[in-house]
DNA sequence: CTTATTTGTGGAATCGATTCCACATAAAAA
DNA sequence: TTTTTATGTGGAATCGATTCCACAAATAAG
C-alpha cells in the first residue's frame, strides 16, 4: 500500500504539503498542488482511513445494532439509515445482536473500541444494564423503537396504533375482539401496543374474556399456536383479532383457513407492520404502516446532529403511522 | 478514552507488558499479569481496535457491497455472512451501490483506505472498470450471484434453473410459453437464465414467438406492463410464463387477474427466486429457491479462507437450488 | 563454578496520517 | 528603506496500539 510519504517524495514536497493538498487546508502553492494531484492521480494513492481516524478521532462510521439481520423491518431502517449516512460520507458498521441482550452489551462495547462516531440501536428488550453502558460511553446514540430515559430515541406510537385498529374494529360493530400479543418486556410492541387494545375496549365499555388474549414470538407458527388457542379457550368466540405483527396475523388467518373459517366473515383480522406480505395475501390484510425507513432516516438525521455537537433532544422523536384498510376486516 | 499508556502507568509496568497480557504473547509473571487485569477490570479498558489495526494490518471488518440494501435477496445474503463472520469476529461495513456502477467502484476504493481485511461484492452488472479496480487492489475477495474471470465467485446455476423450470412447464404439456427476463447486461439473470429458457424450448422443438418474450425491470410495475405486451403483441396466446424473478411473476399476475384470467387455468405461471410473498400469494407461486442465504455463508467461508492465507479457487462455487412447485402452474 | 538457557521486563521504533510551530520568502504598508 | 503581513514549506510531535531488541535475573546444563 501506498503512504503519504511515497507521494511526498515523488512529488518532492514534505508529507505536510500532500496533507494539505489532500484536505486543502493551509497553503499550497499552485504548482505544489500540481504535483502532488499529478503523482495521486498516477499512483491511484488513496489515504488510510485508519491512520487518519486515528489522528483526528472520526471514523465516519456509525454502528447500527439490530435484533435480527435479516426482517423487513431491519433491512427497512437500514435502508432508512442509509439514505441519510450515505450522502454524507458516513457508511454502517453492522452488528447483529440476534435478540440477545448479553450481545447488545457486548456490541455497544465493540463499536466503541471501534471508535464508530455514532450508534443506532434498535432495541427490542431494554435492561439497565444495556443503558448503563451506553450511558457510560457517553457517545452520540440514538434507539429506535423503544423509548429509553434520558437517551435519544425514535420511537413509533405503538399504544394509539393498536388502540387506533382496535377502535377500527369496534366501529365496524365487532363487540368481541381477541388480541395476540407478546413479551411485555418489549416495551414497545409487548405492552403499549396491548394496553391501546386494552383501553379501547373499556373506551367501549367492551369486556374481554381470558381466552381472547393471547402471548406469542415474532413468527407465523405462533400467531397459528395463538388462534388455536383463542378457539379452543374462548367460552364466547370473538368476532375480530387483533395481532400486534403481521406475521402473527398472517399465522392466524392459516389457522382459521386451515378450521374451515373465513376472513373476514367469521373472523376479521387485522396485523400492524405493513409487511410486504399483508399487501398480497388473500385476503389482504388490514393493518398499520409504521413507515420504518422515516424512523431510520430520522435516527440518522438526529445522530448527524449529535456528532456535529448539537444538544441532546430528550423527548422521543415519534414518527407517524397510518392505518392501512383492507380486505381482512 | 484509557489508552494503554494510562493502563501501564496505573499498573505499573510498560506498555509493552500491558499488551502482553491483552493478547498474552510473550512472557509475563502471574502477579504482573494480575495487577494489570484488575486494572483493566477496574477502567473498564478497552483497547482501540484503530491504532492495532494502524498496526497489525488486520481489522477484523469485511465490506458488503450491495446493488440495493433493502431487498429480501440482500437481506438473506447479509443474513448468511453474518452468522459465519461473526462466529469468527468479523464485522460487515455496508456500502449499497444503489444499483450504480460507478458507486461499485468508488465504494471498492473507500473499503480499501478502510482497511477492510476483504469485500463481497454482490454484483450485477459487471465491467471491466470494476474488475480491473477489485484486481488491482489484491484484496482477499469474493463476488457473489456473478461469475467473475480470474476471481473468486459464489454463484447459482442461474441457466439450468430456468431451463427446469422452463423443463416442468413443457413436462406438463405446455408449448406456449412466454418469458419476461431483464437487461443481459447482468449476465447472470439477464442472459443466462434467458438462455435455459431458449434451451429447454429448442430441446423440445418449440417455437418462440416474437411477442412472447419480454424485457423487464426488477419490480412487480415491470411484470404487469410485460404481461400486457405480451397479451397485447403475442399472435398465439401463450398458456405460460416463466419470469426471471417472483417480482416479476407476482407483477404478471396481477395485470392477469385484472384481465380476468385465471392462474393457472388460463395461464400458468412461474418466478425464480422464492421470495417469501410467492409463498404466502394465491395461487401461491411455483419458483425456484435458490438458498441465497447459504451463498453469503459459502462467500464468508470462502473469504476468510484467503484471508487466511488459503490459496485462491478461480473456478466459482456453485452453490444448489431447488425447484418448489406449488399451484401456480 | 562458570556458561547457557529460560523467563520477565521495558525502551524505542513503527504503522500512516494530521497539525503545531518555526522559518523562509514575497508582497504590502509605513 | 524598513517594518508588517501574507504566503508557502517542512520538521517533528502526536494519535494508541504492537513488536523488535537489549538487558537483567533466575534457573538449568556442563
Amino acid at each position: 500500500m501506498l503512504t503519504i510519504k511515497e507521494i511526498a517524495e515523488r512529488a518532492n514536497v514534505s508529507r505536510t504539503t500532500v496533507s494539505r493538498v489532500l484536505n486543502n487546508s493551509g497553503y499550497v502553492s499552485g504548482e505544489a498542488r500540481e504535483r502532488v494531484m499529478k503523482v495521486i492521480e498516477e499512483t491511484g494513492y488513496v489515504p488510510s482511513e485508519n491512520a487518519k481516524s486515528l489522528r483526528t478521532k472520526k471514523t465516519r462510521v456509525i454502528g447500527a445494532i439490530l435484533p435480527k439481520i435479516s426482517t423487513e423491518t431491519s433491512s427497512r431502517l437500514v435502508k432508512g439509515m442509509d439514505d441519510i449516512l450515505a450522502k454524507e460520507g458516513y457508511q454502517i458498521l453492522l452488528a447483529n445482536s440476534n435478540l440477545k441482550p448479553e450481545k447488545e452489551i457486548e456490541y455497544v462495547r465493540l463499536l466503541k473500541s471501534r471508535h464508530v462516531d455514532g450508534i443506532i440501536l434498535s432495541a427490542t428488550n431494554i435492561n439497565s444494564g444495556l443503558t448503563g453502558e451506553i450511558k457510560r460511553l457517553n457517545m452520540p446514540f440514538v434507539a429506535v423503537g423503544q423509548h429509553i430515559p434520558e437517551l435519544a430515541s425514535v420511537i413509533f406510537d405503538d399504544y394509539q396504533a393498536a388502540r387506533d385498529m382496535a377502535s377500527l374494529f369496534i366501529k365496524k360493530g365487532h363487540k368481541r375482539i381477541a388480541f395476540i400479543g407478546v413479551d411485555e418486556k418489549d416495551r414497545a410492541v409487548g405492552h403499549c401496543r396491548k394496553l391501546g387494545y386494552v383501553d379501547a375496549m373499556e373506551e367501549h365499555q367492551l369486556p374481554i374474556e381470558e381466552g381472547w388474549v393471547q402471548k406469542g414470538e415474532f413468527n407465523m407458527e405462533s400467531g397459528y399456536h395463538c388462534m388455536k388457542a383463542i378457539l379452543e379457550e374462548s367460552k364466547t368466540m370473538p368476532t375480530g383479532l387483533l395481532a400486534v405483527t403481521d406475521r402473527l396475523a398472517i399465522g392466524a388467518m392459516q389457522y382459521l383457513k386451515g378450521q374451515g373459517l373465513s376472513v373476514p366473515k367469521d373472523m376479521a383480522v387485522a396485523g400492524m407492520g405493513a409487511s410486504e406480505l399483508s399487501r398480497f395475501i388473500t385476503p389482504s390484510l388490514t393493518t398499520i404502516d409504521f413507515s420504518v425507513e422515516d424512523a431510520g432516516r430520522e435516527a440518522a438525521r438526529l445522530l448527524l446532529g449529535y456528532i456535529n455537537g448539537e444538544s441532546y433532544h430528550e423527548k422521543p422523536q415519534v414518527v407517524h403511522h397510518r392505518l392501512l384498510e383492507r380486505e381482512s376486516i
